[in-house]
DNA sequence: CTGTTAGCGCTTTCAT
DNA sequence: ATGAAAGCGCTAACAG
């Protein structure tokens, strides 16, 4: 209703004190005496004061805004993820800016140098598929921390958090073990990208670990991608020794692996045991039953958000440290899981 | 890196011009020298001046940001409807404060209460469950507007985009009249809420619309979940003469009714047409085949952030009027739609 | 066309 | 324990 809201000034003035005497009562001073206190703090409520945290910002030129922008939220695992950093921005009393860049960079650098002007404290990235350095270069120079989540931007110093690769596969190939699998195939990709030769070490070590000789022509190179998935069940089918179950380099791989499987007649997840990376490719299609290996999306996106708080109450971007290794999770979807061996069919 | 951010002054400075010159390149004047002009802009790219948009809103007492709050980000139906507010509110130049409140109203006027001492200029709120007039009544009053998404608040005076019930079952019936289907069922729910109403006698409308007498007995009432689908379909399968197809009240009894379609041997989609209110109960768990009627949710979210923006444009708002009416698509889910009569086994 | 002046609402020495 | 005064970075009259 009123032209202006009504200022410090106004329930300074009405109390019979000076401004200051009321920024110290908003500010929970001790030092401030206790009939004033009260009598300021009555007045807030009852003239319905709100504090203006724009001005506040400006005189201590810092700010209570973090910086978000996400890939796609339209996709749950980002969604996810978004929820996760939220949590923890909001009790550490922050507002964040959010945006969706639907994977465009160009979308991104605008969203970006808004949040730059309107004076965030930190920026969280999940970055659009294409973003290089020099689209973070300017915000991380100028001394505001800047958080990168999920994708790697190559040449870009600043904190990072990836999923561990190694320890998810490792992971997938002891609960595969533990339900009583031994030809255990790795399936989808090939060695030309370091997510694939993580991935495959880990597949490699944990076998290792539990004393099973590796058989090579168990690691079924193919594209990285549902069409890819039966490919590799193709092949497969014409081993003497079949494998039980198979680890696949990504969710779209296992997808094609059960088409593939049921094409032969073998039913995904009661015949054949699959665990899937879960990189959320397919997110928004049919999930079929199945295992995968993912990190937990909220905790990466806590852990992200704890990351830009600490940094900025550092008072400096540490631009060296790179984060990886986030806890991985074993989860099942809904469906079939991997069975115990004995009860496959 | 530098202390203090180069300012409008740093520029003014070293252009040999005062800041008033600098505010008005900045604000792309056309009362300023062309070759002034340019000197400042060469400046602000060297300087690497960024514009503190959080000082023009204070001294403009004015901001260009919006308030969003949903009450689930993780449901992907709310995190489509924030995408599509995104898209909006960053073309119209504003930046958006995006929380997620997780179905807690305390949460909700947290942050609700934080978004305003950061001087939103709107806020849209998908409100929690509970939510009441109350918890947005202080926001309203002060003058800033308010637009509701998806659910109603009672007693709340602010403008409301909810989706249109009424509609959306009439375009299902019309879609199933389209492929042939004359005897339809509406499936699922009691005759106690508003919802079920609106739904019902879209059904009815569309029937009489074409000439197809109803079938009272093809109304069938059950619980509003997956058993009571369940339920309807056992029923169902008591008649003498069958539907051929369905209207579900909403997609949990649509799921209801796949399954029970299923142990009598009928395969929902090819056997027995059935279409679904989406009411995204389900999301996050696997979709069945299913066609499906629904709000387009990046829409309803576009439409939202135009209505807050024209609220904020027209410097008032009018607390009186209640908007609903959002467009109802029919639309595929992944696998069978319904198909053709003629082709149904 | 450009400079001067006066704030926006708050915090922060520095006095008192 | 409280007040006076200066100033954060910007805009908006109003002069010139």
């Amino acid at each position: 209703m009123n032209k202006t809201r009504t200022s410090i000034v106004d329930i300074a003035h009405a109390a019979g004190v000076s401004k200051s005497t009321v920024s110290l009562v908003l500010q929970g001073s001790p030092l401030v005496n206790e009939k004033t206190r009260e009598k300021v703090n009555a007045l807030i409520g009852d003239l319905g004061y709100v504090y203006n945290r724009g001005a506040a910002n400006l005189r201590q030129s810092r700010s209570k805004i973090i910086g978000i922008v996400v890939n796609d939220l339209t996709n749950s695992f980002f969604a996810e993820l978004a929820v996760g950093m939220d949590m923890m921005v909001q009790s550490a009393g922050y507002v964040q800016f959010l945006a969706h860049s639907g994977e465009s960079v160009d979308r991104q650098r605008e969203v970006i140098s808004s949040m730059r002007e309107n004076g965030i404290a930190g920026l969280i990235l999940s970055p659009a598929r294409g973003t290089e350095a020099s689209d973070i270069k300017p915000l991380a120079d100028s001394g505001i921390p800047v958080v990168l989540v999920v994708r790697n931007v190559p040449g870009a110093k600043v904190s990072t958090l990836l999923s561990d690769n190694y320890a998810g596969a490792k992971a997938a190939i002891r609960h595969l073990i533990s339900l009583g699998h031994r030809r255990i195939a790795f399936m989808g990709g090939f060695a030309d990208t370091a997510v694939f030769g993580e991935r495959l070490r880990g597949y490699r070590d944990a076998l290792a670990e539990a004393n099973i000789p590796i058989n090579e022509k168990f690691v079924i190179h193919s594209a990285p991608s549902r069409a890819g998935g039966v490919a590799a069940v193709e092949r497969m089918m014409d081993f003497a020794e079949r494998p039980t179950s198979a680890l696949c380099l990504n969710d779209a791989v296992a997808f094609g692996v059960c088409d593939g499987l049921r094409s032969n007649n073998i039913e995904p997840g009661k015949g054949f045991g699959i665990v899937g990376f879960d990189d959320v490719i397919e997110a928004k299609t049919a999930v079929p039953a199945l295992t995968t290996v993912s990190v937990d999306p909220q905790g990466m996106g806590q852990r992200a958000a704890q990351l830009v708080l600490k940094q900025i109450n550092a008072g400096q971007t540490d631009p060296e440290s790179i984060v990886t290794s986030v806890r991985l999770v074993v989860r099942q979807s809904c469906g079939a899981p991997v069975k115990q061996l004995e009860e496959l069919a």
